[in-house]
DNA sequence: CATGAATGAGAGTTCATTCAT
DNA sequence: TATGAATGAACTCTCATTCAT
């Protein structure tokens, strides 16, 4: 009994994500040099050769993990959606990344360090580019509110979150984050007046 | 006629420059795998087969750029040299990444870069761990002063200048790291009681 | 639709033939330093890295050949069988070698050749030495029989046949090794008296 | 005060033996591939630069060990003329076999070796063939006297003698040379009626 | 759709040889 | 004459990619 159309795509979403997810897990902690198609293919359970059924090159595998990374952040952020008030704003900016950070670190990690290798980033230059741009912008307005503005403070908050991170990857569970995210929330999301 | 030691030792010394200069260049800006012995010959102007009358493996290539960037770290701090007031010496270790930061971008590059690329750093490990470890602890007991001990400032004050290097990396000159260096210092390094 | 793994297996069992017999015969000839991978592939009519795909260095071939070489030869001492017959047993001997000689020079070369290239034979000292041990060892206690030993007489029917091999590798066909063969036979395998 | 001529031809000459010592040295023992003209240079006290003064290529230093230890061949035969009596012929072949091998076992080392590395061999090929052959061709005639020949019985003294020198090589001091000896001119140079 | 054998370009490395001094 | 820095071809080995089945 022949599948239905429906259903082989199915199948191949599915083979699609144990190849990505693989991917993904070898390329952030590994290291995209370092991770082989083979390995690639043996964490995903297939053969070599099927890889190239899914995605044509190793490179294709990157950009794809790019790009379902930049639709969470996309779905993330408008889930924390923007308050009016600032400091709400503010905070919702800050949950979003510690539960990124917390869920997904693969994905956070593989970011960061594809960022920093110009040489695999040339062909994800453009997509890693406007992603920060976009989250640097935001970042930078975030504080400025009629004429009082302060886009400073706003880069220092994206800094510092971007710090957290690379200290995160670097020393792993023992670094703590959370307590990290509070005193960020009482620095830059509490009313200069109830600070004491 | 043969030349004498003194002229073998100056050229030795020249090409040595040029090779991990070379070397210093490519490894930051196109990343450590990405970096072929080819292309180190070619930016240095010699052939591929001298290199390794110099340093016995593109490794210890690597290796000998850590052992200058740490040489040059230990001189900066020496220069910028702690005092035994807390805002002080915050200040200095600012500037003193700050001040790396502008003369010497490629060193924290090339650190940044491979403290996340996990296969290369297998093999500095020791090196950048010992490194890392140093900062932190040096950071983590800044604001450790009698019994007020505030452990987690000194790790967001060092979360923040990594997270402005990791963004000047990024997005270089127009990045506007002066301005946030004046507002760490105000940040961190000033009296509570004169902040208003 | 994918191969059968025994289809998988007897192509992989072909190749390795291929570039063991290759290796072989190109190492007993050229000498193993001198014989190039690429030289291997092109003999085997493969690539050079499918090499790579069943051994896992050039060291690593030398090291499967001497394997077959000692299965091949513990396979042709069993057939000729040896007697309690001191006579009987040298002729065996004798035989085996001659045997070998003839049906597999090239084993023999591979092992005269090899076990001379000093620098090669550091890695497959162990391999070597026990073999040439176990062959001494017979050969030494062939002749003592009873309270009447003759060692030297093991050592210099063993040194003749390694002469005789390694004169049969530098002159080939045209030496008379039949006629050797025959000589040899009289000399060591015949009781004293019979002999006139 | 300029040099005679005489005396910058004996500094030649010491140079070119320092290094063909060396170099004799190294091949003999280390393998004619595994042997760099560095450590040949530093083996004989001077620098690479210089050895290519002295000789065209490494080549070109084999091939004067080669005429080298021939011309000691030739010597050493000479030095035992060869009597008309059959066995006492055979005696002096077979001592001036062993002397070289007890003073000289460099030089024969290195013949074995290279004998049967083809690949080497190739350029010195003619060289080691006509030394080969007329070697072969002084034993095989060694015992035809008159209208008894038995060419046979030189082949396997020749042979005899390699196997030997083969086993020397292998196992070193710990071969009874000086035993064997004994017993070759007992089997090769004793009248036949004056054995027991 | 699925396999892994097979390819070949390119990597890091070595070393005989050349050459400016 | 003497040095060793410099070259470049050739080596061993890796791995993304292709393809017959």
């Amino acid at each position: 009994m022949p599948r239905r159309p429906e259903q082989f795509e199915e199948l191949r979403e599915k083979s699609r994500e144990k190849i990505l997810s693989a991917a993904l897990d070898l390329f952030a902690n590994k290291g995209y040099d370092a991770t082989s198609i083979e390995s690639i293919a043996k964490a995903a359970g297939i053969s070599k050769g099927l890889i190239y059924n899914y995605y044509e090159s190793k490179k294709s595998m990157l950009v794809a993990i790019f790009e379902d990374a930049m639709a969470l952040g996309e779905r993330l952020i408008k889930k924390h959606k923007s308050s009016t008030d600032v400091n709400e704003r503010a905070q919702g900016i800050i949950d979003t990344y510690f539960e990124l950070l917390d869920q997904h670190p693969e994905y956070l990690k593989l970011l960061m360090v594809i960022s920093l290798q110009p040489g695999v980033m040339e062909d994800t230059k453009e997509m890693t580019r406007e992603m920060f741009k976009r989250n640097q912008e935001m970042m930078g307005s975030m504080f400025n509110k009629g004429k009082h503005k302060d886009t400073i403070k706003g880069l220092m908050l994206d800094a510092l979150l971007d710090g957290i991170l690379l200290n995160y990857i670097r020393y792993g569970k023992q670094y703590p984050v959370e307590e990290l995210r509070k005193r960020m929330i009482k620095d830059y999301c509490t009313p200069e007046k109830s600070r004491k």
